[in-house]
DNA sequence: CGGATGATTGATATATCTCAAGAGTAGTGG
DNA sequence: CCACTACTCTTGAGATATATCAATCATCCG
């Protein structure tokens, strides 16, 4: 069955994190561990919309489909980040796992009854949602109006922030192409653009996932500029 | 002072829809209408997050700068939307009113506690939040993988059943350069897109601001073309 | 070691931007 | 009521960033 809550690597920081032992107990009955291998999806576009979960490991995205079947993804789920969109019958985005990763999965109904039944839960999904709204529109102005060179850089920032904190190498959990669908460009442009920082030792490539910031300062320059 | 809600123009569409007579009773003192000018800010980005609002009327548009100094606006507000940002101290965004419009204003901390204390309130709002994420990220995908063309279709589709469901004429309540912002163009580029609507019998333009869909099908397929 | 998939690089095409000029609309004040 | 002036919008010509097409090259995995 469900392992309790006292292990979950992520108890602090995922939207449980205020809810107090009898509350999680509550909570923790209708979850279930689901193991994910990369590639494999949890939500599917169009389908029905059975599930929410948390994160525990690995790192998700989420994508939209345009109607002339182009990709988009519109949002990366890192450990603790919260997955699904409770009070929709149906789906308008595909979840799908960039790396291995590991959820913690409630079915949906069940899921918005404990938010009606558990008031900080309510809260704390509210400001999430909140905070994930402001990402979104911080990452529509970079597809609108920013450079390939600067969304390319922008894009390693966000990433470096999450998977190395306090700066160094990583593993970059997606592909030339997923970047591509992240950042609204082609697979060969971000290429030319992850070359170009190599060549200017802006950062090191190292086989295909392999990366380290070398001078972060320039990078966040790049980020920003025109 | 503050009249009541009882001759409110969007009672049962606003975040207030589900409350009460004693919950309304409450909230409707913290509240005062305000009126705007086309062209004022309610927000601005970097500013304090004073307020909280509902629109009552007219249309405001949210906008984010990039660090090069490029305007993107992530999102158009329409009556009975809801404005603003509980919870953050400062804000990451801009709020200008694009035609006359006036608005119910609370204070954001008294809104919050509003929120704390009326759980319909706190849930409607989840709710809101949820649906404008999934504009947000719908919008994502328009600007990172839809041609110009594909661009403006959607906008008019988007804003006439806004401002005129059923379909017909409406006033733009956006300039060219205030849709270019909307769509990550540039004013030339939407100009040349709504004058190859018109001549090819899509839309009617008349003067500046008038316009009426002829073919309603026709700009669907449109916005959704490669 | 060999094959498959993903990445790089180059040459070329094209959509969109930029720059520039002119035309249409409002609004203003005589 | 009619210039006059401000914008905003349109249109064109040319520049440029990014996409597309195509070939070669790494890297990873069995």
């Amino acid at each position: 069955m469900h392992r309790g809550c006292e292990d979950c690597a992520v108890r602090d920081r995922a939207v449980c994190a205020p809810l107090d032992d009898a509350e999680l107990a509550a909570l923790s009955k209708l979850g279930r561990r689901r193991r994910l291998r990369r590639g494999e999806s949890v939500v599917f576009e169009g389908d029905d919309n059975a599930v929410c979960a948390n994160v525990l490991s690995g790192v998700l995205r989420v994508n939209a489909t345009t109607p002339a079947g182009r990709e988009q993804t519109v949002a990366l789920l890192y450990p603790a980040d919260f997955l699904g969109r409770p009070y929709a019958r149906s789906s308008t985005h595909s979840v799908t796992a960039l790396t291995d990763a590991e959820l913690c999965v409630f079915p949906r109904t069940l899921f918005e009854r404990a938010i009606g039944d558990c008031s900080p839960l309510e809260n704390q999904l509210l400001r999430r949602t909140l905070d994930d709204l402001d990402r979104s529109r911080h990452w529509m102005m970079l597809l609108g109006r920013k450079s390939a060179g600067a969304k390319v850089a922008s894009l390693l920032v966000d990433m470096a922030e999450r998977l190395a904190p306090g700066g160094g190498a990583f593993d970059l959990p997606l592909t030339r192409g997923e970047m591509a669908d992240v950042l609204g460009l082609n697979i060969e442009t971000v290429s030319r653009q992850l070359t170009r920082l190599a060549r200017d030792g802006v950062i090191l490539l190292r086989g295909r996932r392999g990366i380290a910031l070398l001078d972060s300062h320039a990078l966040g320059e790049r980020a920003e500029a025109a």
